[in-house]
DNA sequence: CGTAACGTGACG
DNA sequence: CGTCACGTTACG
């Protein structure tokens, strides 16, 4: 891949023309205000640092520094094999804890602390996932406390988002780690044996949707992270753009990746491999972990 | 109310 | 499957 996510489109006259019609900030404040380590604008006007869809997703060596106490010693930058490689299965433990976190995972007092932290932050953190995605709840995070900031922000949590295209926290190779099954586009926890509300959620729903009956019709919304979603400007050029008038769709180049699948569609493992996670090393940091002996308990 | 854009169905 | 067209929803 030519290194620099295609923000330029297709061939690029965008930006002078569609630009006036297309408002620099594509996306709702809402949206623009979620907790992500960068505002949108950072990811539309870094320019110098090639950058490709995986170095918007791991956290920038800046950030980590922000993210990590002064003391810790200079991990090197992140990748996404190193999140599954920590000899000691922090991040998966870290991982798991999100889970018990989000009230999915129900797991032994074996990690008393964390139980302790997911019982009682499990509804903030829920809340916090929902609104930093485009809830209305303004959601300036009073209700997450700084310790739950830095580890977000630490690599294991939202970074994951873009590669699933919902509101995961964690990495889909997590589910059957955690004894997740997959099912007809939903996912759920043997813990809860039912679908959460977080199952409904991943598929693009907004929590605000899902109130009585009328979930069908809802608009989903753009997830606002995806590479399309990143896009500032109208190729002026697809069909979706020449068609706009009559066809009122956003430009095929701006599609949000979520918003083009089928809510119902195809199960949503299907969905996270089709997602290109394959060339993403992601599967084989899971592998290499394996033959380190990692993850076998 | 105007605009942007999602959902959906028809068409080729 | 891609495109077009329209209804509808969401938001400023």
């Amino acid at each position: 891949m030519s290194t620099a996510v295609d923000i330029a489109g297709p061939s690029s006259s965008d930006q002078a023309h569609s630009s006036a019609k297309i408002p620099n900030a594509p996306l709702r404040p809402s949206l623009k205000r979620s907790n992500h380590p960068y505002s949108l604008s950072h990811y539309i006007s870094t320019p110098s640092q090639a950058m490709d869809v995986k170095g918007l997703i791991q956290p920038s060596p800046a950030q980590q520094r922000a993210a990590q106490p002064a003391h810790t010693k200079p991990r090197r930058t992140p990748s996404w094999p190193d999140m599954w490689e920590s000899p000691s299965g922090l991040h998966l433990a870290h991982a798991a804890e999100l889970l018990m976190r989000a009230g999915l995972l129900a797991l032994t007092p074996a990690t008393t602390e964390q139980a302790n932290l997911g019982a009682q932050s499990s509804q903030p953190v829920k809340r916090e996932a929902i609104e930093a995605r485009g809830g209305k709840g303004d959601g300036e995070g009073s209700g997450s406390g700084p310790e739950e900031e830095e580890e977000d922000s630490s690599g294991c949590g939202t970074d994951f988002q873009p590669f699933l295209g919902a509101w995961f926290p964690f990495s889909p190779a997590l589910f059957p780690l955690a004894g997740f099954q997959m099912g007809g586009g939903h996912w759920r926890s043997a813990a809860m044996g039912t679908e959460g509300i977080e199952g409904l959620v991943a598929e693009g729903y907004s929590p605000g949707s899902l109130g009585a009956g009328s979930a069908s019709r809802r608009k989903r919304k753009r997830c606002g992270e995806c590479v399309p979603c990143r896009r500032q400007t109208n190729c002026d050029q697809c069909s979706s753009c020449r068609n706009r008038k009559r066809g009122h769709q956003i430009c095929k180049y701006r599609k949000c990746e979520e918003l083009k699948r089928k809510p119902g569609g195809p199960g949503f493992e299907s969905r996270v491999s089709g997602f290109d996670l394959r060339g993403s090393d992601f599967t084989l940091g899971l592998s290499q972990e394996r033959s380190n002996g990692v993850l076998d308990g």
